[in-house]
DNA sequence: GATGAATGAGCATTCATTCAT
DNA sequence: TATGAATGAATGCTCATTCAT
């Protein structure tokens, strides 16, 4: 079920007849993340997408404006597929787990816009000082929502401070899924989704 | 004690007689984190450096250049007081702690530095290809070399990949540090060092 | 007829409707004759163009590929006419005529062009190190061509070295039209050409 | 005895107690020849030669001032060997082959001053308006006056013009000798040399 | 809507020249 | 005299953006 979602998602950008705006989202998660957003010329975008230079100006304001919408669009889908996943069970733990893959799984599938996400933007918070990334604090609060939904069961530990826990274990999955990207995605990321999952409920301490 | 060190650090920046390269960095450092890399001009740095344009290129190859020099100096201080502030203890969990406080303490003392290298420096990742960020990988595995100590001392869980751990810290620690700049240091990090210590090493489980 | 050919040529550049590619060629022509290539700027260029900087980036690869360029098509173009006016007699002695008056036609009709010809390019040989002057070659080995057809027909003299022969030529038609050029075309080359023809094929031996 | 001249001149150079000043044109010379003049730094020089970049404006009013010093330094040497040279004998013809062989003993001799002064100073017209090239002048009326003493001795044809005649003699040494250090002074010049002298007195017809 | 030629502001970098030592 | 660090004006080139077609 969990592959038929992710496929609907890839599909969703890949498959069908892609508008043009689609191509040249998609044309620039490529050319983004490639070059890096400084080191990316509308032209090569353009030029990926198939399409004009003057073409991306019906769509997009202007350059940054391509990188926020795709994250944005990027972001949109990327909740809506794991909150319907989260749906799937009420255990905190079990929905831990599911934010973690989740998390990687989209690392795996769209490296281009995992990294674009990953690098490019953090840099944004920078130079688009009136850009409020909203769908990140959406992305991210799932699992301050998940620590408290926890904590209000009883199986997590009520002192914890739910945002810090939620930097925590985005902190760490961004820090992987960005090493993993960078290194060629050249190991298995599976044990490591498991191994983390272990570690945020039980720390590193003997038992 | 811990404290005069940091001060020494401090002072070595910017008390004495700075030289024009040291100038130059200091002028770097806050122009970038102001502006990023990318929209920063080496104008703007030799304006607020007191030199004229040129005289950067005595000292730095270019642009780039800069960035990376400033990287390697800051860390190169960097490790060498946090090693030294981790041979005051034997304790993997104090050593843990240390690391933390002096993480965060950086990002207090020298947030435009802090910002510079957690967000400029990602992004070199891309356009640097030749540059091997070896200074960080050297911070990076202190923690691992901590949890490594930590299990050899039947202290830590023997189970967990030391590798996987030091970006679990690194991650978390990257992560509270660049929101905490970017709100403004608005807050207080002590509890939250507190607190992060306690989640690395017991989890969120209730126990 | 000669003149017909010649007037064409000109037309060629500055009647019709100029492309901005030769707009820019042309204005490249001036303002290299009148500063050198080292003292021109390409915003000069452009401005006498009556372009933007960019376009020029448009139609050459960089400042010295306009200089190329230039020569390139001015010796297509120089070529062209002169192989045709040589095919309308079969006399060496005639053809080496045509050849000197036609070299000073081009001095005297196209002045920046033969100035820049003459001037910058004979620096080019030394920072295009790249740059194989194919068309100059064509252009001298014409002379060589009429020596040795000349040799052939039994009316030159055997025993030189059309090599030579064609460095004397050329050496001097350059050296004169350059001088003529920088003395502002002050005086006559018509005359000019007559003795040279005659020196060429007599000598200065009193005979 | 014409050899020991040319080696005094070296020497002159050469050997001895350089002064700084000569071992700034010295250097000059080479730079300027490998890199030509507008490739040319001053730091470049003054690193070759052995002195700070300072010493040179001690030396030299500006960089050009540098290429004119040099040229008319090696001028009143050349011009000074030659006149003796030349003294030897009241033939004409004889001098006029003098004349072509002290002009290729300086390409052998000295290349990159012969290539400065073949190549840049051509340049130097354009971008040194005020400078009135005396020295040039002297030298190539060196011919002129072989050529009047030849025609008043009833050897050379009195219908030619000498002003012409010596752009053809000195036209043709520089191409030639140009095209010689361009080509890496593979071959020989002494053939050449008899082949010019020849062609100069009898014109390529056949006799 | 779509194009892509044209624009021109903007910036990194160079280098002749100066001057305090 | 000699030095060489410092200067800052000058310039080739890039690229986001526009607009006539």
């Amino acid at each position: 079920m969990v592959r038929i979602i992710r496929i609907m998602v890839k599909e969703h950008f890949i498959k069908g007849i892609l508008t043009k705006r689609e191509k040249i989202l998609l044309a620039a998660a490529k050319v983004f993340s490639e070059n890096g957003f400084y080191n990316s010329t509308v032209t090569k975008i353009a030029k990926k997408a198939g399409v004009a230079d003057g073409t991306i100006y019906i769509y997009f304001k202007n350059k940054d404006d391509i990188l926020i919408q795709l994250f944005e669009e990027s972001m949109k889908i990327i909740i809506s597929t794991l909150t319907e996943r989260l749906e799937k069970t009420d255990n905190p733990s079990e929905k831990l787990k599911i934010y973690i893959n989740h998390h990687f799984e989209l690392a795996n599938d769209f490296p281009e816009l995992a990294e674009v996400i990953q690098i490019e933007l953090r840099q944004s918070a920078k130079f688009m000082k009136e850009y409020k990334n909203v769908p990140f604090l959406s992305f991210i609060n799932i699992v301050r929502d998940i620590v408290i939904q926890g904590q209000e069961k009883g199986i997590f530990n009520k002192n914890l401070n739910p945002d810090i826990a939620k930097r925590v274990v985005f902190g760490t999955l961004d820090e992987i899924a960005l090493h993993w990207i960078l290194k060629g995605r050249s190991y298995d990321l599976l044990p490591v989704a498991e191994e983390l999952h272990y570690m945020f409920l039980n720390g590193i301490l003997k038992k």
